[in-house]
RNA sequence: GCCCGGAUGGUGGAAUGGUAGACACGCAGGACUUAAAAUCCUGUGGGCAGUAAUGCCUGUGCGGGUUCAAGUCCCGCUCCGGGUACCA
């Protein structure tokens, strides 16, 4: 009997959709919840690629298995529509962004299907639909209408938010801008890439190193444009606390923790000379203040014009302009040369009451900090090398901990910069009342801190590099802001019963004249007149992609609520996320992004867990061979071929070295699921994918790997499917040691996402099995239970000849029977100087002594002792026993 | 530069500090076949000796160390991958 797995797979497949086998009935009384959920994709014009079935197998097969276990399991899919390709299309070719969407969707929803993946398709979603995106919105109304509490961490409403008296005092207006300071969504000027000839905003990924546009090659310019933020960094703090509870790989915290890039350190104010004003600066090493010889503020800092002298204004000027006209790039791009001009202004430093020379240079960073520094060129690298080109004085302060004498001299002498600990010289003042010298770093540190909060000159304070989150893009496909601005400038945002604020429909999709977004052209949509004729003009800023799926994992749980964005009661039900897998290029930003916005609904009380994803698994990545020749340049596969191992082209006769790379059109090495799904079959497919190594490494696609796996299901039907091979009577003690080991192993394996090993164990099965010939039909049940989560078609098929009528996909499953496990003797390794020299067979119960006596008795044993002395004996029972022979 | 991973046969990979290379691909030999494909069986890290059974040596990127015992733990490197980048 042959395996035909085409036959099989659309049968199947056409009894679940037919009976809806994966529907998650609203049953909450089932104490065992699991909410397994997928980075649900953007649905893009090229279709479903390989790396998208990693994923979603894994998750599929965790889902099967915890249904078997009698959990009530939510496993749904959607789909993250809004986005630029289907924009681009449109101003190509007019087709309106929905229906490429549409289609888009449709293709993935066919070839999802096609894999056998359990989804409740009743619960399907997209982020593109009004009566999802009207959801996203009513969540931007409520972050609008959020402050942050710092005092107990928490977001409240701002209707709770406290307005100091003399804000009261000073009027309507000031309260009002006074509120919008604390919202979490705010309206500012903000910094944006234009491309002039294009006349569209981009996004930073469409600008390339060379600061070009990378659809037209121009060069792309900084623009201000008024833009939706979020203030994320209020809730950095909640944010890295958060991971305590989570069952997340280290490596990703460690991303998001560096991403929030918590630094502590204090504020220090410098007088600056000649002016009532002074710079306030943030370090992480106030400790160092006595070497601060210089001062540096970055090209946009708010005091530059002010601290710029007559004298020096014309280079200050020009050093400005030069760096607005950088790309950040060329700014953070490490070989550059530090650049920097002299402000003609000094400022006071407070620990020693010299006067430093303040310096403008676009090494320090209008974004982070205060956008000014105190520099030490003797303890902070970049300082020192700014010094070093500069000509400004290094004092060093601190005796370095190392015993090279010749180093040591140099930093002493300021020619070597040393940013380790040591012991602090020339650190005291008298009049100032400060001395640290001969202290180490950490308690300078805190000693330095201290004197600062009692003069009134410095705080200890700590840092992120986290900013506000830019939430507005100048696009069409995205989700509309429900926000009004009026003619006499003040903001409002819809009321909640007039959502959905539905996308417009637009004749052209080009943006508008002074880089709007192509909203600017929906006219009639634009304008609003309220009930006393004041005129507005709609948003025609939208949300970016992030947006829709910040929270998507919510609406699943209640997808179809026209009422509420979900039922309360089924939320507490199924949330958190037990387990949520997806590509490891998400590690930051999504996944920061959805935690804020999970952290601000639970402080409002409308999500009833603190964090949404409990567990979470990143795949690696699928890549694929390619060939490169003798110079390194790679040649497309299609091109290359194979005679006795190795590679040649099939044009020049060149030799090609085959090399693994990122599956891309240009090195024609893109796989496709339809091609494996048509020639090896859905359930070859993910059975590679998952037996082609751990789940989170990244691994290279080869087709001659999914012979193996199609081998071994052809071979698992071909035996269980013929009836010759079934028996009546009781099972053989190997068959069930064997079958016992296999559900323990797969079992455990699938808890911990070890797929490639529970595959294997399957294999070993199989080959015991076919080795005896003959099995029960018990034992195939039972078998075919453990395959069906990997192989769900086949599993169906066989289970359904074994004479039963219902998807075996709610069958308990099999419990392991440990008395088929064990055994009477083991057979002990022997080695002599921790190296293997024989076996032997012993009872398990043997004890010790009697076991080292059997063994020095041998005369395998005898052999070896005869080269020496036994110098002691290790006997660990039921493992190994080493002899130590000394001669 | 900094942070985080990784390196095991021809290939993908397996191995609670305790038999390195499970399982699979590939390859070689054999069976079936007129032949091929498919399928089945056997072998397969490298080396040396032996007709053989077998025995010995060697072997998890490199150099040290801890241990009765190290792919696994510690120290110092090399190379590869990912993240991040003048963050004060």
């Amino acid at each position: 009997m042959d395996y035909n797995f085409k036959e099989i797979e659309k049968r199947w497949q056409e009894y679940w959709e037919r009976n809806k086998t994966f529907k998650t009935p609203d049953d909450l009384s089932n104490p065992n919840k699991c909410y397994v959920l997928d980075m649900f994709p953007y649905p893009s014009g090229a279709g479903l690629h390989v790396g998208h079935p990693e994923g979603y197998t894994a998750t599929d097969i965790y889902s099967r298995y915890k249904r078997m276990k009698g959990f009530n399991v939510l496993h749904p899919m959607g789909w993250d529509a809004f986005g630029l390709p289907a924009e681009q299309y449109a101003i190509q070719t007019g087709t309106h962004p929905s229906v490429t969407t549409k289609n888009n969707c449709d293709t993935f929803r066919r070839q999802i299907k096609e894999l056998g993946l359990s989804y409740d398709w009743d619960r399907e979603i997209n982020t593109t639909d009004p009566k999802y995106y009207r959801w996203t919105q009513w969540i931007f109304i409520r972050l609008y209408n959020t402050w942050f509490d710092e005092k107990l961490q928490k977001g409240r409403p701002v209707s709770e938010l406290p307005i100091p008296d003399e804000i009261k005092r000073s009027g309507d207006k000031e309260i009002k801008k006074y509120i919008d300071s604390k919202r979490l969504a705010y309206y500012d000027d903000a910094q944006v890439w234009w491309c002039p000839s294009c006349r569209i905003v981009c996004a930073n990924e469409e600008v390339l190193y060379d600061g070009s546009h990378e659809k037209c090659g121009n060069k792309v310019e900084k623009k201000n444009l008024k833009q939706w933020m979020l203030r994320i960094p209020l809730y950095a703090e909640r944010l890295l606390s958060g991971f305590d509870k989570l069952e997340w790989p280290e490596g990703i915290k460690e991303m998001q923790r560096n991403w929030i890039g918590r630094s502590t350190g204090a504020e220090v104010d410098f007088q600056i000379d000649g002016l009532d004003e002074k710079l306030t600066v943030f370090t992480t090493r106030p400790d160092t203040l006595f070497g601060a010889t210089y001062m540096v503020i970055a090209p946009e800092h708010q005091l530059i014009d002010k601290i710029t002298t007559e004298k020096n204004r014309d280079s200050v000027k020009q050093y400005i302009r030069a760096a607005s006209l950088k790309s950040d790039l060329d700014r953070t791009d490490l070989a550059r040369e530090k650049t920097g001009v002299f402000t003609g202004r000094f400022a006071i430093n407070p620990v020693n009451n010299e006067k430093i020379p303040v310096w403008v240079a676009d090494y320090v960073l209008t974004g982070y900090g205060t956008g000014a520094i105190m520099a030490v060129p003797a303890h902070d690298t970049r300082d020192f090398e700014f010094a070093e080109k500069f000509n400004l004085p290094i004092v060093c302060i601190q005796d370095p901990d190392v015993n090279d004498t010749t180093q040591r001299e140099k930093i002493l002498a300021g020619k070597e910069c040393w940013t380790e600990d040591g012991r602090y010289i020339n650190s005291s003042s008298k009049e100032n009342g400060i001395d640290i010298n001969g202290l180490n770093k950490e308690a300078g540190i805190s000693k330095i801190t201290d004197w600062l909060e009692k003069k009134n000159i410095g705080k200890a304070k700590v840092n992120y590099k986290l900013r506000d989150w830019l939430f507005s893009r100048q696009r069409y496909w995205g989700e509309p802001f429900p926000v009004i601005h009026w003619e006499d400038g003040e903001i409002t945002l819809l009321d909640e019963n007039e959502l959905p604020l539905q996308l417009p429909e637009l004749e052209k999709y080009q943006p508008g004249e002074s880089g709007e977004s192509p909203l600017s052209n929906a006219t009639d949509w634009l304008k609003v007149t309220d009930s006393s004729g004041r005129t507005g003009r709609r948003e025609t800023n939208t949300m970016p992609q992030w947006a829709g799926s910040c929270w998507y994992y919510l609406r699943f749980i209640d997808p179809k609520n026209d009422s509420m964005i979900f039922d309360p009661k089924k939320e507490k039900y199924w949330m958190p996320v037990d387990l949520y897998i997806g590509g490891a290029e998400h590690a930051v930003l999504h996944l920061l992004y959805s935690r804020f916005w999970h952290k601000v609904l639970f402080d409002l009380g409308i999500v009833s867990t603190d964090e949404p994803y409990q567990r979470l698994f990143n795949q690696g990545m699928i890549l694929a061979f390619a060939y490169e020749n003798e110079a390194g340049a790679k040649i497309p596969a299609d091109l290359a071929e194979e005679r006795d191992g190795k590679y040649y082209n099939r044009e020049t006769g060149a030799e090609l070295r085959q090399i693994v790379a990122k599956m891309s059109k240009s090195l024609k090495n893109v796989v496709n699921p339809d091609d494996v799904v048509l020639r090896y079959g859905a359930d070859s497919l993910r059975l590679y994918e998952m037996f082609m190594g751990p789940l989170d490494v990244i691994k290279p696609w080869d087709d001659k790997g999914v012979k193996g796996v199609y081998n071994f299901l052809a071979r698992t039907f071909r035996f269980f499917a013929n009836s010759e091979n079934i028996t009546e009577g009781p099972e053989s003690k190997e068959i069930l040691k064997g079958l016992n080991q296999a559900i323990k192993k797969v079992e455990g394996d699938i808890e911990n996402l070890r797929f490639n090993t529970a595959i294997s164990a399957m294999m070993i099965f199989l080959n015991l099995a076919t080795k005896q010939g003959k099995v029960t039909r018990d034992t195939v049940k039972t078998f075919t239970k453990i395959l069906s989560p990997f192989a769900p078609h086949l599993a169906e098929e066989l289970w359904n000849m074994q004479g039963n009528k219902n998807t075996i996909a709610y069958e308990p499953w099999p419990e392991v029977n440990e008395e088929y496990l064990k055994e009477d003797t083991f057979e002990y390794p022997v080695s002599v100087n921790g190296k293997l020299r024989f076996k032997i067979e012993l009872p398990v119960s043997m004890d010790k002594e009697e076991i080292g006596r059997i063994i020095l008795k041998d005369e395998r044993a005898q052999k070896w002792l005869a080269t020496g002395t036994l110098a002691n004996l290790i006997v660990v029972p039921n493992r190994i026993v080493n002899l130590v022979i000394r001669n």
